[in-house]
DNA sequence: AATTATTAATTGATCGATCAGTAAGGGAGG
DNA sequence: CCTCCCTTACTGATCGATCAATTAATAATT
């Protein structure tokens, strides 16, 4: 009574885990069934465990595979980045960063983060993993062109969250919580202000 | 076979919102049952059915009074707010901003919201509220002090970005993430950076 | 003041529903 | 006919919720 799937077996795998992931990320561990996962991924609730040896298996593979690259978004692709002018370099970061917050793979690991985080810290782990990669080449760039006097002097995981916050909190306001005074808030609008006054104040050649 | 208890039972009904809230913020929804709640609370499951019809509804009662007010934390108790100087106003609201995302029930509704929001939309309304009593202050005066001149001319709901984003920031990854490379960027460092850079490029008139 | 009735607060026992996980097997393709 | 992929059917555990029973405190009656 189990007819051999008409769509090749190769991806079933995937749909599940994307099936997953999106009901994980909508209405957390929990609330989502594995009869849930199933139907929208067009088995049964059974067929998970041919893929999956348990639930709890299933959801980390699920987050795992969510690591979206946040670096080779951030870090523009050039040879000598350590050199680049600030005035360059950093309005390209903005974008990156802002581009990174906006897609929806980042938006449902940051809920699922906020939700499940406490329960497994391992989750937690991705997030940071993401940051630190991002860190260990951004932090040098700063503190040289502090050196150089390009930029102001500052702890730079100060400045990462002067540049970066603005951008956590409209896509957290704007985009998950979805509250409507924001709605009409653009992403160009955010960069703009940055770079006019957080960035601007920052570089302290701005000839 | 259930005596009538000997601490008073007058708040009681407080106890139980108080052990539910704590619960429900670390674990979420769904991972708290009422055995948890009713052992952190000193009684029985079915005891928690004398004071409440449903878990949802204790969960509803429990997070609407966590309602913090953030509007007098953040404006300060001055008669002619209006007209104040923004060098001395906006620093005062951005310690008034991040006191009120430091409180622990700040940061537990925060993440009840992003854990649970999108079960039930009537959470979110609870961050809403906070933010448009504060905007409903803070606008108008960055709209007048726009006007004459002391604040660069932008979009107000972009400026409460600018200053508020890198706390919220911060709080998340520091705070309830508890990532641990940011452990020791105390807020006063925040504060500090946000008002060297951000502040002093709002402000047009820096004499 | 002593006795009795009533109400408030809580328990233990239990029920129905739900859910993660298991077992056994069937059909399609090689 | 064997292996891969998946189903139907089931189980044990857990959880939210209900309920009768029980007692402390309080009010009413004697």
């Amino acid at each position: 009574m189990a007819p051999r799937p008409k769509n090749p077996p190769a991806d079933r795998r995937q749909e599940i885990l994307e099936a997953a992931l999106r009901l994980f990320a909508q209405r957390g561990y929990n609330a989502t069934t594995n009869a849930d996962i199933a139907r929208e991924a067009g088995v049964t609730a059974a067929a998970l465990y041919y893929y999956f040896p348990s639930k709890e298996l299933l959801f980390r593979t699920a987050v795992s595979e969510l690591r979206s690259s946040l670096l080779p978004r951030v870090v523009p692709m050039v040879e000598r980045v350590m050199d680049m002018d600030p005035e360059i370099l950093l309005p390209k970061v903005l974008r990156g960063v802002i581009d990174f917050f906006s897609e929806p793979r980042t938006q449902a690991i940051l809920k699922i983060i906020m939700a499940e985080g406490q329960r497994d810290p391992a989750i937690v782990k991705i997030w940071e993993e993401q940051m630190v990669s991002v860190v260990e080449v951004i932090f040098p760039y700063l503190l040289r062109q502090m050196a150089r006097g390009r930029v102001k002097q500052m702890d730079p995981r100060v400045v990462s969250f002067m540049v970066q916050g603005p951008i956590m909190a409209a896509v957290i306001t704007r985009d998950i919580l979805g509250i409507p005074m924001l709605q009409d808030v653009t992403n160009e609008m955010i960069v703009q202000g940055i770079v006019e006054t957080t960035l601007a104040s920052l570089l302290t050649n701005p000839e």
